[in-house]
DNA sequence: AATGAATGAGACTTCATTCAT
DNA sequence: GATGAATGAAGTCTCATTCAT
């Protein structure tokens, strides 16, 4: 914790777990002292104000979103497998990481949204690049690749939080469900 | 105004209006109050504090979009139509009352979400009912009702938000093909 | 109720009982309104303001303190016996009126106490009359009576409270021992 | 007033000052906060909430009442002056902090007074020792020392709300003869 | 860099009082 | 006379932010 670097990380993820239970504005920048196990002062070394550090906190989770949409591609497959991987492998960390989705969902429903315009990438850059190689390939229908992305997209959130609150009990054979729902739709063929 | 039950309507609305722009803590009682044309004490006579008045605005954004469901179903049509009519006329809603679609994502992604088990009635009960007679007619794959519950109503509102965010242009079209997807994912051959 | 002067009545009782549970503070006038069974507004018909209110019930609990003090007294009985009587009777009313005394107790300490001078009649005006009697009559030591009164009513409500919390068991035996001390010590022989 | 302590005693004895004038509800947080010359939010740093302040408060005076007992007694002398002593002690204690005297009897005639179990010492305690001691060496009659001290502690109390408001002229001859009503009455002989 | 006491604007809420019915 | 919805001033309390140490 001695590193700067870390001390910054440190106070994003305390807010991040703190939003999470809390929300925002039941987030006091206190709070988030407390539980980083820093003065409140120290907090504006590293971030100009609350606005700022969840702003930050917003590019933050969306890098580690990204890399994970990267870590579970590989080219080298075929693309119907790539879809399935790419799609489990952020359902996976969504599922895990409950605290990053719901402040993704939090922060893109808010207010704040207005921000975004600003931030300097986009999950949906990514993925739209994924789909536009899987049209320009010949595998998906030609669509906007916009268009697929948030199908996708919203699949996986909608299904990772009734998978986190419980309601439906999803397990491996659901998920090949609606995966094979949305390729078939979507694939040529 | 002179209803009490308009009253109560109108502090209802003023509020659903306030939260989009500003979200719930953008929106302090003395501004749905301003809005409303009423004395901030004045809300407190319909409502016992700022929570409730936020749940009971979800049960009452709830049961309108229940109405727009119901009300854009014909049991009559062939059930292929039946989906798209149900999916265009909640989409269409959405769109027209961004505020409404704003709330509800909002209040389900916050730390309000829990008095949802609370609540009078849910959207998902109804498109439940709608997907299971589908499932029972023959039309639709025998996968749980939840899961294209839950399918279609992310694409919905994942496509009514970039529809409204402008992001994406989304022409009858480009419906066509969202719904087309779904549709030919979930339905049987 | 249908008579105003009852109507009165019941809304300074109903003062009253609220008033010993919740101190002068702790009851709005709501609640008043509430367990005398009239609206808000009918209370100001009656009384201009709650301060108003609260100064005709003193005015009011007093009137039945000084009715107790004059139904216990005889005197057509030997002096000690009437002091016996008159501390018994008034340590009685207090102990089955626990919200007077509660009420008396709170109205006297607190900031209304300066609206005391303007009271038509004190508790203290008729202890006064009897402890000169008393003195004159050469049964009482030849103190001020004020001091006499003010050690005797000190001595009954203190005794009363501790009663009335239940803190120290008070029977009959150890009220004549109380009222054996005060008149032994005020008594001439 | 650098002392973290010293400000919470700043705080602690504006609030004193202030409920004896204006009463527990005649005094605003905010007043308080002038009168001690801190923000209205440093009150917070030190007391979780005007309630707190308030039983805070009582258990401080409590303290110096207790103290005040304590230093006026020296067990060296005979118990009747010993008697004298403390009662003419805890007597011009209140008579010269009659803030102490007004805020006390508020507290204890006030709902507040179920907090008064929770307290950690009592002004009660001290007496009854005093008194039991002076029934186990014979100078006392045989009576529970609780009652002694209540009525002890309530001449003080009566006699003392009598000097201050100035509405009978209580000089040292007279405060003899008080205390000379309770010794006679008391003691033994 | 780090601290955390202090600030004070502003949030939610209460409630004495009014007045149209 | 009676009602009770409406008012809005004022109260308690929170919390983002600052700054002397």
């Amino acid at each position: 914790m001695e590193n700067p670097a870390e001390k910054k990380k440190l106070i994003l993820e305390s807010t991040l777990e703190l939003v999470k239970d809390f929300g925002f504005h039941g987030t006091p920048m206190s709070a988030v002292a407390k539980k980083a196990g820093v003065a409140a002062g120290t907090i504006y070394h590293y971030f100009d104000s609350k606005d700022t550090l969840i702003c930050e906190l917003f590019n933050y989770i969306t890098g580690s979103i990204i890399r994970c949409v990267f870590s579970n591609d590989d080219e080298s497959l075929p693309f119907k497998e790539r879809f399935f991987r790419v799609w489990k492998g952020l359902f996976s960390f969504y599922r895990h990481n409950p605290s990053v989705l719901v402040f993704f969902e939090q922060f893109v429903n808010s207010p704040y949204n207005k921000y975004i315009e600003a931030a300097p990438q986009s999950i949906f850059t990514s993925l739209n690049a994924f789909f536009q190689q899987g049209i320009t390939d010949g595998y998906l229908q030609p669509v906007a690749p916009e268009i697929l992305t948030v199908l996708t997209h919203g699949s996986i959130t909608s299904t990772a939080k009734v998978t986190i609150r419980g309601k439906i009990e999803i397990g491996e054979p659901e998920l090949q469900q609606i995966i094979g729902i949305l390729w078939q739709g979507m694939a040529i063929k």
